[in-house]
DNA sequence: GCCATTTCATTCATATGTTAATGAAATAGC
DNA sequence: GCTATTTCATTAACATATGAATGAAATGGC
C-alpha cells in the first residue's frame, strides 16, 4: 500500500522539480524555452537531423515538436529542408545564429552539471543514475500500443464551464 | 562535458517516459487525466484539502490546477467550498462518485507499482529512490526568485507564422 | 504499372505547464 | 479605524503535451 508521496512517479516528478527551475531561469535569459533548447542542444552535436529522430532525441512528440521548430526557425535560430529523395521528411539544422549560442549558454549549462552532481555523495550519485538508466531500459514503454484502446469509461471532458 | 543524451533530466524524463504510460493507460480507461488522477488521489486520502495545499501535494502549478479542478467538477467527482472563516481561500473535496473511484483504480495502480519495483534489482531499486530523494532535498527550488529576474535576451516568441 | 499499405510530418481539439498580473479578502502597523 | 502590505485563488497570454486524424509521398505485392 504505496502512499502516494512515496510512489516511484512523484518521486521522479520532485526529483525534477528540484533540478528544473536553475535551467529554465538560464535558459529564459537566453530567450529560450526548455523545448526550444533541447532542439538547439541536438542540432549543436549534430549538422542536420531529420524530425522523426529529432522527436526522438529530445524526448518531444512530434505533435509539440512541428510548433517548436515552428518558432525557433521564425526566430532565425534553425532551418527546415526538405530532400528530394524523400519529400516526406523534413530535416532540421542550426543556423549561423543558433550555432552561436552554444558558446553563450552551455557553460553555464556544464556548471550547473556540476554542482548537481557535487550536491550528491560520490555512491548516491552514482545509485541515481544506475536506477534512472534500469528503469528506462526494463520499462521502455513496451506494449503500449499506438493507438490507444477504445476507453471503457466516458471522459470528464466538460465543456469547461466552471461556474454555476 | 557531459553528453547531452546523458545529462541527468535527459535520464530523468526517459526515466518518466519509460514508467506514465502504463499509468496514463490506465487512467484514461476511467475517464481521467493525469492531473486529475493526482487531485482525487490526495482527496482520498484526506477529507478536505485548502487549495494551496492540493497543489504542493499534487505537484500541480496553481493555474494549472484552477482548469483541473474545474474539470472534475464539471464531471462531478470534486467540489469547492469557500469557507467563512478566509473566504479567499477554497476547500476541496471529493464527491461520492470521486471517492467512489478509489476501489475502481487503486488495485490496478498498485500492480503496477508492484511490477515496477520488480523489475529491477532491490539495490538498484533502493538505489534509485535514494538518489531522487536526495536530489529532492538538496536542491530544493531554494533560490529561485518567485518573480524571475528581467530576462537579458529577447524571447524566441515569434507570432507563429511557421510557412512565409 | 497499379493499388493497398505504410511512413512521415503536420493539423486539430483539448488539457496542462509557465510566468506575469489581477482582484478580493485578510493582516500588520500605526 | 484606516491604509499599505500580504495572502490567496484566479485570469491572461503564450507554449507545450496528448491522442486522434489527415494528406502527401514512398513502398510492397501482384
Amino acid at each position: 500500500m504505496q502512499s502516494f508521496d512515496l510512489s516511484l512517479p512523484m518521486r521522479l516528478y520532485r526529483a525534477l522539480n528540484a533540478v528544473m527551475p536553475r535551467f529554465r531561469a538560464l535558459f529564459t535569459a537566453h530567450g529560450l524555452t526548455e523545448p526550444q533548447w533541447r532542439v538547439l542542444r541536438v542540432l549543436w552535436e549534430r549538422e542536420e537531423v531529420m524530425f522523426r529522430e529529432l522527436a526522438a532525441l529530445t524526448l518531444l512528440p512530434a505533435p509539440s515538436l512541428v510548433g517548436v521548430v515552428d518558432r525557433l526557425q521564425s526566430a532565425g535560430l534553425v532551418a527546415r529542408r526538405r530532400p528530394s529523395s524523400d519529400r516526406r521528411q523534413a530535416l532540421v539544422r542550426a543556423t549561423a545564429r543558433g550555432r552561436a549560442l552554444e558558446d553563450a549558454v552551455m557553460p553555464a549549462v556544464e556548471r550547473i552539471y556540476v554542482d548537481l552532481r557535487e550536491s550528491l555523495e560520490p555512491d548516491v550519485y552514482a545509485g541515481l543514475v544506475t536506477g534512472l538508466d534500469a528503469l528506462a531500459a526494463s520499462t521502455a514503454a513496451s506494449d503500449i500500443p499506438q493507438h490507444a484502446p477504445p476507453a471503457a469509461g466516458r471522459r470528464t471532458t466538460a465543456t469547461n464551464t466552471p461556474g454555476e
